[in-house]
DNA sequence: GATGTTAGTTACTGGTCGGTAACATGTCAA
DNA sequence: TTGACATGTTACCGACCAGTAACTAACATC
């Protein structure tokens, strides 16, 4: 009862020695296991880590999730929800405008890319930290990146390019190329801020023809 | 002197129990570093593989290095002249036609990256295994990007291009873009191959009025 | 108040990591 | 032949890793 725990200020680690419900536990988990995982790594990061930053014990993470690729794939599933999220929110501003819905996702993710601690793409970053393509974190990118480019040709398409595929598959490019310079120039710095406009570029010379965003 | 070892078929791995001079053991080291290191990672490959594929001795290692940090910055170092050496060589075929250049550059990455076992940007790489940005690792690819970015230019330039800058951050955006799709989206599908096309479609905008490339 | 269930705690396993010490062995020059 | 030196070999260090076992403490239900 007499916890003599300190919590360090502007930390989320929680207090240990108080007790905790299962599905709670799991979510103290799984936040913990965002917040590390994508800052330091999937490899980098050791299960020990995970647990005390979620102020749970070490057994209890192996009650929730079966194994440390368990707890990942789960990570993963969470950071797949965002980045939809992100994408969504960016296309929802422009209803019925597919053409400006590109547009703003790519002003949108500019916005996100500069911010100092950003660490660029975590699906990028799981496919180099696991070099076996056959692991299930490389096929769940994979399914990852199927779906965003689906999601993006049906936009190039809406938007009447004369090749939607090819436009599709440009934006990808540049989506990708956003993610990789955040980390290797500095950030918020040369290439990233050029991208809406490369963007801009790219959409109005494949519509030309059919103003239809 | 009757040496039992088996070398397997295919491996370029060294027999053991052969003395080796240091400058040949370095040498060795040097290869299977950058073998090892860029297939599978450098925080996923220790030291005791790394000898193990140069066919040298743990100890050698540390008498040509003074820790494994110091073979990964070997390691960079040797893909930096690799990397500019391409880029050097696409150039070369077009001497005095900068934008045929750049052009060249990008259709020849493209085929780069689509060959089955490509593993995308070394530098990107370690920028994902290394989440301190104050390491040395991390230094060297900042200065690596710098001077591509600085290379680009020159050629932006030369191109005449109207914004030679805003060009060379759209290129520079494409070549990350590639390097990324080669992992998350198949080998030699999709995005990668349309990269010359965009590449190309840039070039074009950017030099419409002087055709100096 | 007894019981079953769940979580927390401690300690441990077997393995790998980067790095080092002590010693044996080979090569080459004098 | 002898000595010096660079190399290979074996064994080890402390630290960390993912994962587990045995036990204790809190809770709800009856």
């Amino acid at each position: 009862m007499s916890d003599s725990e300190t919590l360090k200020p502007g930390s989320t680690r929680r207090a240990r020695g108080t007790q905790t419900a299962g599905p709670e536990a799991q979510q103290h988990l799984l936040r913990a296991a965002d917040e590390l995982f994508y800052r330091e790594g999937v490899r980098s990061v050791g299960v020990d880590a995970v647990v005390e930053r979620a102020g749970v014990n070490k057994m209890s993470l192996y009650r929730q999730f079966s194994s440390k690729d368990d707890l990942v794939m789960a990570y993963l599933e969470r950071k797949d929800e965002q980045f939809f999220g992100y994408v969504e929110k960016s296309f929802a501003k422009h209803p019925g405008e597919p053409a400006r819905q590109l547009q703003q996702y790519f002003d949108d993710l500019a916005v996100r890319a500069s911010v100092e601690d950003y660490r660029g793409c975590p699906f990028v970053n799981v496919s180099v930290e696991f070099s076996d393509t056959t692991h299930p974190a490389r096929q769940f990118v994979f399914r990852n990146k199927e779906r965003l480019m689906a999601r993006l040709l049906e936009l190039t398409t809406a938007a009447g390019a004369d090749d939607p595929v090819a436009l599709a598959n440009g934006l990808g490019l540049m989506i990708e190329g956003v993610y990789a310079a955040s980390q290797t120039y500095g950030p918020g710095c040369g290439p990233i801020l050029a991208a809406p406009k490369v963007a801009a570029q790219l959409i109005a010379a494949a519509c030309s023809g059919t103003q239809a965003g």
